[in-house]
DNA sequence: ATGGTCGGCAACCGA
């Protein structure tokens, strides 16, 4: 089995860079984030056109998630339990058995300003979601943009970064709740290398030559999934670069 | 709480 995820950044900006990737990589899953486009406006027919069965939730101009697969995802639910409000940023469907979630973290803008303690209370409510719903025994798959570098190798410069948006220690702090519930990040996993990042700051120039980037785009699994996964690798796409993107593929198999 | 650039859309937005 294989799974990705991609803040896609607009998916009526990067439909064929999209579609291309699906035809090439023919994962089993692939989560969207940040499609940007209400539900009528998805464009499901061109997911369906190559063999592909997609769910999704949007508003127009921001957020959005989707999640791609091979197999029909049965058990849809969108936003936390019994609440459809942040549905455009968190997608659960359950996709060979697996539950998979599918979640676009609010980015925070400044750990001074209130956007912060919202990101901050989302990562609780998160993990309440998963402690509900869930058991940290079985299966399970949690992807996505979480706009959060979990460690010192995931920024180009950590002292520097330390205490900024999206490297913050209040985040960290979240996350590590997230890894004592059960949690494993599947790329770390497979990769001890520095410098694998997935996003690149637009205003920053050069950026991807120069490294400036951030690890914030994951594949978590639960310990007896992650236990069965064989790979993991960022995908710099060729097609990225002819279209400028912000954010790669993140990619991860399992021997399921 | 820099400024830089995108995507969307007409917001001195959000990322």
């Amino acid at each position: 089995m294989k799974v990705a995820s991609f803040n896609v950044n607009s998916i009526r900006a990067r439909l064929q860079i999209v579609l291309d990737w699906i035809q090439k990589e023919t994962p089993d899953i692939l989560c969207l984030q940040e499609t940007k486009v209400t539900d009528d406006e998805f464009p499901q027919t061109s997911f369906e056109a190559i063999n592909y069965h997609v769910v999704f939730r949007g508003e127009k101009s921001y957020n959005g998630v989707a999640i791609i697969s091979k197999i029909p995802p049965g058990n849809v639910r969108v936003g936390f339990s019994g609440d459809e409000s942040e549905g455009t940023r968190l997608i659960t469907a359950t996709i060979n058995k697996i539950p998979v979630v599918n979640t676009y973290i609010p980015q925070g803008v400044h750990p001074l300003l209130k956007q912060f303690r919202y990101k901050l209370e989302w990562f609780q409510r998160l993990y309440d979601y998963f402690d509900k719903n869930f058991r940290p025994d079985r299966a399970l798959l949690w992807m996505g943009d979480f706009n959060v570098a979990p460690e010192p190798a995931d920024v180009h410069d950590p002292d520097h970064l330390l205490g900024n948006i999206c490297f913050h220690p209040d985040e960290h702090t979240a996350l590590q709740r997230f890894r004592e519930w059960g949690f494993v990040d599947v790329f770390r996993l497979h990769q001890r290398e520095s410098e694998q990042y997935t996003f690149w700051d637009y205003r920053t120039k050069n950026a991807i030559a120069r490294k400036k980037g951030w690890r914030i785009d994951h594949i978590w699994a639960t310990r007896a999934l992650a236990k069965k996964s064989t790979k993991a690798w960022i995908d710099i796409a060729p097609r990225l670069l002819e279209k400028p993107s912000d954010h790669t593929f993140i990619v991860a198999e399992f021997d399921i």
